[in-house]
RNA sequence: GGAGAGGUGGCUGAGUGGUCGAAAGCACUGGUCUUGAAAACCAGCGAGGUUAACGCCUCCCAGGGUUCGAAUCCCUGCCUCUCCGCCA
């Protein structure tokens, strides 16, 4: 959320800001709004003060036993006054509430102009893009069965992965290889969280109220959502929290996998494992004081880039446009794996700084000084990567003519030692 | 699933209709004292809204209700804990 302060000051300048997502926001109906708000907040206000008194009053009289009916009856009607103001009142603020929740943060300066995934900006292209003198095979074909999409289909439905043997085990160890990567030489706590959330810590995060097609809801009783990213619950780990200056900043990496409803990609990446209803995800997230969040999400990016560095993946950076930006996001930086069978770079990170656009729906907070008032503090997250995407591109990108994976040196130990996979002779 | 207890400031915890945004202790901050530290003593110390500012208003899990007046009484919901049962 904006702070609502600075946008009463100047919501022009809000909107403004919003041009470069393509976004016209419509500020007809706020200022209005927001003159309502402003009368009747005095007015609600000015009824309690005197209702306040009043009963104060009533309070020492009937202390010093003096018949107290007059002055109770000289009160009475403030009482039915204010119900009707204030439930007013209630009802504007509510109002303006809920438009200020559905308002996107506004891009950082250095963010690109543009529409779509067409105008983002590369910054840079790292490794080399491999040349194979065969035809190369997708992940699919190259797992020769041991990616079974069809399977998945008879368990639950499409969009869904039956992963097995020696493919399954090199997913697992890719998972365990990120996290150990990131907890032993990049300073994160590993932290192991529910798959479930409630509807605070989707707002927390702003996936709610605006994107409540693109999760899965459970039939409870209570509104439950399953995480569309670790994001979520990692988070809103120190919702409404105070935390001290010495605490920061807050590194968290954590596995889980994410469940999203991938409404209105129909017939997008259909084949395989890359666009799925479930994937496993290692996301890194920051908890920074505001002056670091620029640096923080230089470091968070370089820890996610080592990943794919360390696998010997060929990769590239590229800086969102203002139309492709997240809800929440300030800015974001893609990172995108080169993809041999679709002879193209595809995203398997997303590094973003919310600034204090989370936190401040959120209530993260941290104390600058002691004895000083708590500021909102500044959160930012990237995966750091994404398994399933990781493992197509390790199986496209280090297949040979045979069908065999070589797998890099720092997998290896969580493979028993190999240095590949013999898929072909699975069969 | 059955039975009970409870949700108060960073923590412990008092408060059952008025002067309570809230005792006390701990923690923390500043000061006195000390060569320094500790101890002792003195002082300070919740969050939010609104306003140019003084100020005013709100907040004792959440939402309703009773009342001139609610942390306190009533209703609903959520959460936590304990015991029993069941269970990975």
């Amino acid at each position: 959320m904006l702070d609502p302060k600075s946008f009463r000051q100047n919501p022009q300048a809000v909107a403004d800001a919003l041009k470069k997502r393509g976004m016209d926001l419509d500020l007809s109906q706020y200022t209005a709004l927001e003159n309502d708000r402003r009368n009747l907040q005095l007015e609600t206000e000015n009824l309690q003060r005197l209702r306040k008194e009043a009963s104060t009053e009533i309070g020492a009289a009937r202390a010093r036993g003096e018949d107290i009916q007059e002055l109770v009856d000289g009160v009475q009607h403030v009482g039915s006054q204010l119900n009707a103001i204030q439930n007013e009142f209630r009802k504007v603020r509510d109002e303006l509430a809920a438009f200020l929740l559905t308002i996107p943060n506004i891009p950082d300066e250095s963010v690109p102009d543009g529409m779509d995934e067409e105008d983002n900006e590369v910054i840079a292209e790292v490794g080399e893009i491999p040349n194979f003198n065969f035809e190369v095979k997708d992940h699919v074909d190259v797992a020769q069965g041991l990616i079974d999409t069809d399977l998945a289909s008879k368990l639950t439905g499409s969009r869904f992965s039956v992963i097995k043997g020696p493919v399954a085990r090199l997913h697992r160890a890719l998972t365990q290889f990120m996290l150990d990567t990131h907890v032993q030489q990049h300073g994160y706590e590993e932290i192991y969280v529910p798959y479930i959330v409630h509807r605070d810590s989707m707002e927390g995060t702003g996936q709610l109220p605006k994107f409540e097609d693109d999760l899965f809801r459970l039939d409870t009783e209570q509104p439950y959502y399953l995480i569309p990213t670790a994001e979520v619950p990692v988070t809103n780990i120190h919702r409404d929290e105070i935390l001290s200056l010495n605490e920061l900043p807050k590194k968290y990496v954590a596995h889980t996998p994410c469940f999203r409803s991938e409404a209105g990609s129909y017939g997008k990446d259909t084949r395989g494992i890359f666009r799925q209803h479930q994937f496993e995800k290692v996301e890194l997230v920051h908890i920074v004081e505001p002056s670091k969040s620029w640096q923080a999400l230089d470091e968070l990016l370089s820890h996610a880039e080592q990943i794919l560095k360390l696998l010997d993946l060929p990769y590239r950076l590229v800086t969102l446009c203002g139309g492709d930006l997240g809800f929440s996001a300030s800015k974001t930086i893609d990172i995108e794996v080169w993809i041999p069978s679709q002879n193209r770079y595809r995203e398997v990170s997303s590094c973003s700084n919310f600034l204090d656009f989370q936190a401040r729906r959120a209530h993260i907070r941290y104390r600058p000084q002691v004895g000083q008032a708590p500021e909102l503090a500044h959160t930012l997250n990237g995966s750091g990567l994404a398994v399933g995407r990781t493992l197509i591109a390790l199986l496209e990108n280090l297949q040979d003519v045979n069908g065999r994976i070589y797998i890099p040196e720092v997998l290896s130990g969580y493979l028993g030692g190999i240095d590949h996979i013999n898929l072909s002779s699975e069969n």
